[in-house]
RNA sequence: CGGGGCAUAGCGCAGUCUGGUAGCGCAUCUGGUUUGGGACCAGAGGGUCGCAAGUUCGAAUCUUGCUGCCCCGACCA
């Protein structure tokens, strides 16, 4: 006997909207509601429901594993911050009105956090003394807030959002790129798990400051800027899941970078055109990562230093890693749906198979769902049932939308010949298979 | 922050100009008929018309103030 109860949809919260609500301009907000993802509670401001929670986790894991693979160690810092922290780097006064100040009961000064390279540098300079204990990654997934003017496109462009932030501490410059390097390579692996195109362009370091930054852009065609790269960079290899991170990845970087590829802020024209005209690919894009190497811009003002072999003592040299949690479920959909509704990429689907049974209530379709349902989690795929009694064209409807990336059809006309249809949502290809060979291709899959 | 717009049932909308018992579609609930691509019939419930003040015998409708939200631009992970 099975210690859980099965993931009915009669049972589960999925609130799925027939109809557009008229705030949502862009199709991945669009989908978002309509799907049942996310409820906006203020402008910019979200809740996460079942469905878009579940995205948002498998999408944190991915990047917590890839940082760990690349070295970056978790830790979690609060989204309130004293203002103090930030007078010592001079960004109280510089960042504007973008950050949302709050004082506490005691009228201490607060904020939100839109950042925390004050707050991990505090935490480094607190402990570390010794170049020995370097290099060092620190990163955290967690909520940040910035009062924007104009917040919109749904999560893409929130006030408050979902990012994971790494920042690196390296003894000198080549050690720190050394370091830049690494998340580099991260990023890549993690966007392919993802399941999205991200390119890495040239990027202007705005006023987080810094000499080296590249930008990580989702190709997709709703995107929100315009971006040019050499179709050589659609074809760069991902680097494997046994890449060495201790080891020299230079030549990995250098194979991307040297390709061309720029948003229109960074483009050079005269670069672009030097390239043969079929490799030239003006397209749009989402921005979904960024890396940068600082120096010692807040470990100086802020005194983060540590004794090097020479027994002098050096500021160190920092770099941070952004990826924006929140922001690539919306990419995600703008790069991968339909006119039907979302397709879910493998890697982030909130569950992997929707299993529809055509005739809730009939005795044969209800105990061959529940066979169903029963060898595939215990095959470890996570199995969304629909169980609710509803038309045919209304669950196809709705597993559609929701975008999982197997329906299994579960119906009484089928059922009389042992079958099943197996339905691939992404091409829309269908299968008609004996229930063994269902389970086993899911399985297989 | 400049410009524009919207706010009426859970969602999408009409009604506002020209003041007079608050409507439609979808969704929801009940009963019946249906049942492989968003069914049909019959019935029912659900609204302090964003908030406040004013004008008026009477305000969703006119006036003033406020709030929230959206779009374009500038700005931005």
């Amino acid at each position: 006997m099975r210690s859980f109860l099965p993931m009915r949809l009669s049972r589960y919260f999925l609130p799925i909207l027939r109809e557009t609500p008229k705030e949502a301009e862009i199709v991945s907000h669009r989908l978002m509601l309509r799907a049942g993802l996310i409820r906006q509670q203020s402008a910019g401001i979200y809740s996460w429901l079942p469905l878009g929670k579940k995205v948002l986790g498998k999408i944190e894991q991915i990047v917590r594993e890839e940082q760990n693979r690349a070295g970056a160690i978790e830790i979690l810092m609060p989204t309130l911050q004293s203002a103090e922290l930030w007078r010592e780097s001079g960004r109280y006064d510089d960042y504007g009105k973008e950050m949302l100040r709050i004082e506490d009961r005691q009228e201490r000064e607060m904020l939100y956090g839109p950042t925390n390279e004050e707050m991990v540098t505090d935490i480094f300079r607190s402990y570390v003394r010794s170049y020995k204990e370097l290099p060092l990654n620190l990163y955290h997934i967690q909520w940040k807030f910035r009062d924007e003017l104009r917040p919109r496109f749904g999560v893409m462009r929130g006030r408050e959002f979902l990012m994971k932030d790494a920042y690196s501490f390296d003894l000198d410059e080549a050690a720190a790129r050394r370091a830049y390097n690494r998340m580099f390579v991260a990023y890549l692996r993690t966007f392919d798990r993802l399941g999205v195109k991200a390119i890495p362009m040239r990027a202007d370091s705005g006023p987080i400051g810094g000499d080296a930054t590249h930008e990580f852009i989702v190709l997709a065609s709703t995107g929100e800027s315009a971006v040019f790269l050499d179709k050589a960079a659609l074809e760069t290899p991902v680097p494997g899941a046994d890449t060495d991170f201790d080891g020299d990845l230079t030549p990995i970087v250098a194979a991307w970078t040297a390709k061309y590829a720029a948003t229109e802020e960074m483009h050079d024209a005269a670069a672009f055109g030097a390239l043969p005209e079929d490799r030239r690919l003006e397209a749009r894009g989402i921005e979904v990562g960024q890396v940068f190497y600082f120096g010692t811009k807040y470990s100086a003002p802020m005194g983060a230093k540590v004794t090097g072999p020479d027994g002098q003592e050096h500021a160190v040299h920092m770099g941070s890693y952004g990826i924006g949690v929140s922001r690539l479920v919306a990419a995600i959909i703008e790069a991968s749906h339909d006119e039907a509704g979302i397709v879910w990429p493998e890697g982030v689907a909130p569950f992997d198979v929707g299993l529809v049974n055509l005739k809730v209530g009939d005795a044969a379709t209800d105990a061959a769902c529940a066979g169903l349902y029963e060898r595939l989690s215990n095959a470890g795929i996570d199995v969304l049932y629909d169980d609710v009694d509803q038309r045919a064209g209304a669950k196809f409807a709705t597993m559609d939308l929701i975008g999982l990336p197997w329906q299994l059809i579960v119906g009484p006309k089928g059922l009389a010949n042992g079958e099943v249809e197996l339905k691939r949502r992404a091409t829309g290809e269908r299968e008609t298979l004996t229930l063994d060979a269902a389970v086993n291709r899911l399985i297989g899959a």
